[in-house]
DNA sequence: AATGAATGAGCGTTCATTCAT
DNA sequence: GATGAATGAACGCTCATTCAT
């Protein structure tokens, strides 16, 4: 069983970590519920009680995934954002590639359709999720639309409502990545290009076309 | 024990029924795993034994939400959607606000919800939802778009992608009353509304601003 | 449901007994407790209410089995014991043989299996059968042993030991036939006659060896 | 609560016999169904959960008491017959009392009686039972009988009946240890005694009377 | 720090029994 | 007399959590 004698000598501050890492793949696969806590540690290479160690529990855990993977994800990819100049386009553009880039396509997507599904259990897990990422996310889109409509490249539509309607896409590719049904067989990226493309464009045929940009992806 | 005394005398075709509304309710509040039989039983009048003599099992159930429930508001949807012509945009706006009207402000709306959470654990109900309700509902929006570019109405975008940018907001919506979040304090007609709008006019100013339409529901 | 108007004009009186029946079949193949009131009622071709008109639970369904089956076809037996005879080993014969004929090969072989499994936990039932079965179904063999060394015909050994030596091969017999074990591919008559034979014997006290019968029956 | 502070210091190797120890001697008091894994438990000296952590389920319990508790008995019995050397009268002597010695007094008679109550509900362990011990045991006595016909000890009989002729009442005295009848009241040694004194003087072919051995036992 | 044996509350399911019809 | 919907106690099993080592 002590193949290696030292095999956590290093290890000690990198526990935690690799606990929540475990607990997201399998929150993701299986959901809160149905994951147990002896899949997580061993997923973690630990045993049974380790995780006590770290965590208070189970709840704590989820909780943990939020704040200790989650923000940290959100910081990242929001000084990558700040970072950018350009037009509202190109900075609404940037926004959802990089938004995809740094959360979407990685495991965090799981954290989406765990609050889906777990919301209404855990209000406190709940309450971080909404007033640390969300209201955070959102506000990052409302600027570049509050920005565009500003400087007169947008229309002066609502903002609240449209913010979401531009959200709604992203956090579908997300929670997409999660279920077999249709979205699935899509290519992530050029869905995103085709919201791109109908947010600037709409339906609509354009009195000039030359703004179309989603046949560069092909 | 005894405060009604007819308390089984003309329920047996009722029976079902009742079971399947409480069961809906109780899994759009808690999730799957963390709903009892015996809530399910007791929220449908009855005792924890009753659910057994109609259903199989819990997992049952939740195939029957979708059988029983679901599809039922899917055929009349598509009726609705079958009785109504007009221009491609008219028919867009009219499936997407009978969609809402018949599942979207409905306790249906708790199916989505459920499969994005469950889908994984339960592969059956995820095919029976896939294919007897997302591929139809699809169907649905994808027919509206195909004849409005055959039509010359919309652009020739790219069908399969634009189908899902469209799709993924009035999902959200479905998922969203679940939520303590951002979406929650929006009116959902108006953010239906705003969806039509930029789906169809984009957020650049239009040359002919006459279209707008979203204006009108304030 | 209602298919033929009059099923049960005629039944009334034979109802009871088709239950016995059919709980006797079912009891034989599971045992009591994995039996289902149900079960014994639809073979019986009644609901699951019905039986509870004749009988006042499970448990004097069991005991009926002993008192309305097994104990009429021992009477039976036991007026067929009386009216034979000659010498003891014609009557030692005559006894096995006819006990396995009105009962060890009827479905009634089935209450000693019941028995060795349920005693213990329905002693009422198990006085009832050993004082009204297995004490009268001793005695009878015990006669004839007694009779055969009264007679100078046997041996002078001990009866009460001998009695079960005797005996425990016919139950076993019985017993064999809901195992799938060694016994159930012997034939039970030639295993009877080989009993016999041994028997016999072994319960001569003269030594010609040319009364060896079991060949006889082929 | 904590009565016993070393209360599983070092127990793990132990607990699985513990376990099997009780549900040995509760399902030979009550059969397999009405022993409930509570019971077991507590019997045990431990808790409703802790079987669990060392068999399947119920119906492996029941499966390691034949593989764990009775065929390592059968091993031991075997190595003894095996150890044995004499005339086929006496090693069926030794046979037939090793066999009570070291399996019909002990606990482990409850098998039998277990098997014959659910043989018919778990085939698989009636086929561990019946080719693992029944195959094997019948195959000593066969043995036996076999030498001694081929010796010339023995009469030609037919030897699958006359072995099961001779196994039942050794069986019969296993089953009868749980059954509140006729058999109960008697010395089971003094029972195989006398099934040996029929038995042989049955067997032998050759007729002189004063091989009677039971009375030096009496 | 880490282990893993043990706990025990909790849940899904079954089924003997009841009783309004 | 017969039905069968409903009941509710009981049981097998799970799993988050604890704690002696």
């Amino acid at each position: 069983m002590n193949l290696c004698p030292k095999r956590w000598s290093r290890r000690k501050e990198a526990r935690p970590h690799e606990i929540l890492e475990a607990a997201l793949e399998l929150f993701a696969e299986k959901g809160y519920a149905a994951t147990r806590i002896d899949e997580i540690a061993k997923r973690a290479g630990v045993t049974r009680g380790t995780p006590y160690l770290y965590f208070a529990g189970k709840e704590e855990i989820f909780k943990a995934l939020i704040s200790e993977l989650l923000l940290p994800a959100l910081d990242e990819a929001e000084a990558l954002f700040n970072g950018f100049s350009g037009s509202a386009s190109e900075r609404l553009r940037c926004v959802v590639h990089v938004w995809w880039q740094s959360m979407g396509e990685t495991r965090l997507s799981a954290l989406p359709k765990l609050m889906v599904a777990e919301a209404g259990n855990f209000p406190e897990v709940a309450q971080l999720y909404n007033e640390q990422f969300v209201a955070r996310g959102e506000a990052i889109f409302r600027q570049v639309i509050e920005a565009g409509i500003a400087s007169g490249e947008f229309r002066a539509i609502d903002v609240e409502y449209a913010l979401h309607v531009l959200c709604a896409p992203v956090v579908m590719a997300m929670l997409s990545r999660y279920m077999p049904c249709g979205h699935a067989q899509l290519d992530p990226v050029r869905y995103l290009d085709t919201l791109l493309d109908l947010m600037l464009h709409g339906l609509y045929p354009h009195p000039d076309s030359t703004r179309s940009e989603v046949s560069d992806h092909a």
